[in-house]
DNA sequence: TGTTTGACCACGG
DNA sequence: GCCGTGGCCAAAC
C-alpha cells in the first residue's frame, strides 16, 4: 500500500512495490532486472524491500527469483513451499526449487514498461 | 556513530 | 562448471 512511512522519507521501496505488482500473472524477473531498472545498483536492496513487503503489502514477491530462476526467498513465506504453490498456480511449472523455461517466462521492466516509466 | 548483515550479481581462479 | 571474493546501498543492532 505504500503507506505514509511517517518519519522516513519515501524509499526506493515504493518504487519496488509498484514494479513488482506490475509483473503479469505467469510471468517472473530476477533482483537484478528490478535493481537495473530502478538504478539502484544494489539487488539486494531488492530483497530487502520486498521482505517488508510480503509480510503487509499485497507485493506479488512471489514472481522474483534471482539470477539463476531459483526460489531464493521461499524461506521468508509463510511456508517454504507457498512460494512455489502460488507460482504453479499461475501457470509456472517449478522443478527443484527452479522455474522451469524461464528464459521465456523472464519478465523485464525496462523493457515492458519503458525507461520513462514511473510508479506515481 | 560504527559495524554487521542481507530473498544478489559479476568476475576470476 | 563450481567455489571464492568484491562490490553495491540501506536498514538493523
Amino acid at each position: 500500500m505504500s503507506k505514509e512511512r511517517a518519519t522516513t522519507t519515501p524509499t526506493y521501496y515504493d518504487l519496488v512495490y509498484a514494479v513488482v505488482r506490475q509483473i503479469p500473472r505467469g510471468r517472473v524477473t530476477n533482483y537484478g532486472a528490478i535493481a537495473d531498472f530502478l538504478a539502484l545498483g544494489a539487488s539486494r536492496m531488492v530483497g530487502w524491500a520486498l521482505n517488508n513487503s510480503v509480510l503487509g503489502d499485497g507485493v506479488p514477491a512471489h514472481r522474483v527469483l534471482n539470477r539463476k530462476g531459483e526460489l531464493s526467498g521461499r524461506h521468508h513465506f509463510a511456508t517454504p513451499t507457498l512460494m512455489q504453490e502460488l507460482l504453479e498456480s499461475e501457470g509456472i511449472p517449478i522443478e527443484d526449487n527452479r522455474v522451469t523455461g524461464f528464459d521465456q517466462l523472464f519478465w523485464s521492466p525496462a523493457q515492458e514498461l519503458g525507461d520513462d516509466w514511473e510508479p506515481f
